[in-house]
DNA sequence: CATCTTTGTGAACGCCGTTAACGCTAAACG
DNA sequence: CGTTTAGCGTTAACGGCGTTCACAAAGATG
């Protein structure tokens, strides 16, 4: 299996320049210029036409620079739990959420190219992956599964769920750290999305300046989110110190972690 | 004051160019297409460049349209709610929440213009009105208003709220119809911020897809936000009942409130 | 060598927002 | 009343966009 059909040369220079138009596309959102494939082609020294060998559309540029963005800053996301101890499973995870709002007010662009954008057709059948291009949420729930293996808060049965509710955490879309969770543990699915739902509506809300400014810059809704969701997941004691580490999150700026070469 | 000072002929002639613009504006979303100057005025049989007459770009047009798309949702709402006896309020309050949550899944471009728009610039020092365009926010905190009047379900002390919680309450920027509601229950406008998070969450989530679609199909989700914010209005008792009214406003698709002349 | 595939180019099409200079027409004014 | 003027619409044009197509250079393949 492993064994790596050696890239012929043509391979890695097209693969090289899949990189190049990826790291083009950062470059602009980041300079606040708008993504667009004339744009893209101009700053890589080509013609916009060109493109039209490596994607098929402006709209899966869009989608394959959604994917790098969402795993680059994902990588931040997890250095900033980094600077917790490795047990502190409670820390981590309220730190990586906390640094997911900061990138996510922070480059409010790329955000809504992740996460606020029409996600692939409904439509089509198959099966469509990357239902949150899951780099960033499996982050979190790998995060929430471990915290439960540990401490085993309660979650809902099964069998307690609705028809579509079983389906969904039996057999999920997302192909998330699922599979070492037994099928009689699969309640804990449905805390993922409860979680979830929770982080995503509190961070979308303030990055559409939905949210009075004044508690978009302190981030005390945000902490409040957090807290009302915490008893879900057993927190609600250690709830205090989080608040902390929070706190502690929000006061330092979001850093990128740099593009790693390869 | 009242003495409405009679519209010369120009006057009116003027707003109805308006209503015809934002109205051409709706059928193209409706249908599908995307908003455009060009599209829009052809569709009124005019040139692209009268529009400038009317709106100052496309941002502008983008607003206008957002703003009487929201009122005419908002329409929508209440009439779902009218369905309901005039006191049963916390039944009007769910249904409204279902309303608005079908009418955005059933009308994402709509959804989108209002709900999912960069929101004026953040640096616009005139104290941006319209922080949520307020028409369907209002709905929902007039409700939650008036229930808390009846029941007193626990709000939070304004001293207990962060200095930017108190701030935000006591001095609100959506123009809501907190100027009711003494200083000493300012409390209650953070509540109303909590269900608007929840709800606005919820939502998103599943307009933008990041939602498995059985559970958008079935609602379950949706329901399960609801159920954990119901005990924050006091409303735990009742939700068994509730769920009933929303699950019945999911099975009727959303219709809506036809446009009125004037 | 000859052949075929891959990759880029230039020109063009149709769409977009926006600006400018120019008429027409209906209200406003003396 | 006639004359002025402000409001509204026009045409023409600019630059930018995604996208298509025919074609040329360059690389890999036999």
């Amino acid at each position: 299996m492993g064994h790596r059909p050696v890239p012929t040369r043509r391979e890695r220079q097209r693969e090289a320049t899949y990189r190049e138009i990826v790291d083009c596309s950062c470059d602009l959102l980041r300079e606040g210029a708008d993504l667009s494939l004339r744009a893209v082609a101009a700053r890589m020294g080509v013609t916009a036409p060109a493109l039209y060998r490596y994607v098929a559309s402006y709209q899966e540029l869009v989608d394959l620079v959604a994917f790098e963005v969402d795993k680059a800053a994902t990588a931040g996301f997890a250095a900033a739990a980094d600077r917790l101890p490795d047990d502190d499973l409670a820390g981590r995870l309220v730190v990586a959420s906390t640094a997911f709002r900061q990138w996510a007010l922070a480059s409010p662009r790329e955000f809504g190219l992740v996460f606020a954008n029409p996600v692939a057709d409904t439509t089509c059948g198959h099966r469509q992956e990357m239902l949150t291009l899951s780099s960033s949420g499996m982050l979190m729930t790998d995060l929430m599964r471990r915290i439960w293996e540990r401490d085993r808060f309660p979650i809902p049965a099964v069998d307690d769920l609705t028809p579509a509710g079983r389906e969904a955490v039996l057999d999920p879309l997302v192909p998330a750290e699922t599979d070492g969770i037994a099928p009689e543990d699969r309640g804990l699915v449905w805390v993922f999305m409860q979680g979830w739902t929770t982080l995503y509506g509190a961070v979308t809300l303030e990055v559409f300046g939905h949210l009075d400014p004044r508690l978009t810059a302190s981030g005390d809704m945000f902490v409040d989110a957090v807290r009302r969701f915490a008893p879900v997941m057993g927190l609600a004691e250690d709830m205090d110190r989080l608040e902390g580490l929070i706190r502690d999150q929000l006061a330092r700026p979001f850093e990128p972690v740099a593009a790693t070469a390869r």
